[in-house]
DNA sequence: GTTTTAACACCTAGGTGTTAAGCT
DNA sequence: AGCTTAACACCTAGGTGTTAAAAC
């Protein structure tokens, strides 16, 4: 099943250069014996200019027993798979550092309030059109609006959980299906991974920072209800 | 593509013995070289009871230019597939008789107009959950309430096409994905139908029958808002 | 004190039959 | 006259931040 080093160190990328992804882009350009399938496999993060209006405020994601949907939501749009070949396509959150954080309202900044409590089960959510050919990945934008995020260290319901005030990085990764041999031998050949930097959030329970409350009602649709000033001002 | 006969005749099985129908029910006991993935496959249609109240009065699903659901919805257990094997499942709807129809008030009865409008193009409703394995498909109640129904002949969101004022039996079909050989070629072998009698109806744009709408306020929960009546009479 | 929970009003998104108008 | 269409009010279903209370 964890076919995936989830231990693996979180990539150091620009900010600047993050707009597209070529495969295997956090290895850092070091060895990448990897299958023909995944090797020229390209990912480009939508709503890229939104992630980085949160990124800079410090961007907070909702958990809940339940499970809470992440907004911005996660996409893509893919190019360079095989348009015949099958993959899986898949999403997973890993802690950016072994702190556990807490916010100062004071001076309206988070501080660092501790070690990292016990990791969360690390779970992978798998997108629900996977397994699909390649050309069906790229026809159009991926969206993982399916994902949800909970704090229920228990939860049954397939969602990710994480711990409250603790900061992650989520990754996107890209499984070729190889019909021909054992998969499970060639997994590590077989996926590339992808980390967009912009995208790395604080889980919280409730908002901390009022001002990336007022970033997701500006943006986001369901929060209609709350918006006071032009919406056209974003 | 079209590796089933579109033009088989409906099967004539009666109401009462047709709460659960075994693999290749329709063939009426002729010979039947199945693969043995779906031999032993057997289908229970839910919402029975609903079904028959409906057939009673002569059930009438509503055909839009953008797509209408089916209520009651086409729903089915199944059990007998191999747990490790792969299915797809599909539904088509095949015209009753070659007859166009039209409802007179006078004695809230359907007479006979004339002779069948030229066919509307067959097409097959995938499953969206397929290809899945037996044991994913026997795991819980599988359920076809995005399949749509439209009278528009040029229709591209691939709705079922259906003429109004002609009367159609649904049917669902269990096609056992073969990875070993030429699936093309093999077919006719891989796959069993079912078709439940008490799930026909006439395509309509506008329902004849006052009684049918009726039932579908009382027993449509999207309809809740025409109810007078006591919810639970029914 | 800080963090979490649950009920809530207010949205989006889309499935109902109704109705009046339009079509043939 | 028979049939179809499109706008509509009224639902279901579920995604928002808010708020006050609860938990720790």
């Amino acid at each position: 099943m964890c076919f995936f080093l989830l231990s693996s160190p979180v990539p150091q990328l620009s900010h600047r250069c993050a707009l597209t992804l070529p495969c295997c882009a956090e290895a850092g350009g070091a060895t990448c014996a990897k299958a023909p399938q995944v090797t020229g496999v390209t990912v480009q993060l939508e709503m890229h200019t939104l992630w980085q209006q949160f990124d800079q405020l410090g961007t907070e994601m909702i958990v809940t027993k339940a499970g809470r949907r992440m907004f911005p939501t996660f996409q893509v749009s893919i190019s360079g798979m095989d348009p015949a070949a099958e993959y899986v396509l898949l999403m997973d959150f890993i802690p950016v550092d072994d702190k556990r954080y807490r916010y100062a309202f004071h001076s309206s900044s988070w501080l660092v309030a501790g070690r990292a409590d016990v990791a969360a089960p690390g779970r992978m959510h798998f997108h629900p059109d996977s397994p699909a050919r390649g050309s069906q990945w790229m026809k159009q934008m991926v969206s993982f609006d399916a994902l949800k995020l909970t704090n229920n260290l228990l939860d049954d319901n397939g969602h990710m959980i994480l711990n409250s005030m603790h900061r992650y990085q989520p990754r996107f990764h890209v499984v070729y299906v190889d019909p021909r041999r054992d998969s499970q031998l060639h997994a590590h050949r077989n996926f590339c991974t992808f980390s967009f930097p912009e995208t790395r959030f604080i889980a919280v329970t409730a908002y901390q920072n009022h001002r990336i409350t007022q970033l997701k009602i500006a943006s986001n649709p369901f929060a209609k209800g709350f918006r006071t000033t032009d919406p056209d001002a974003w």
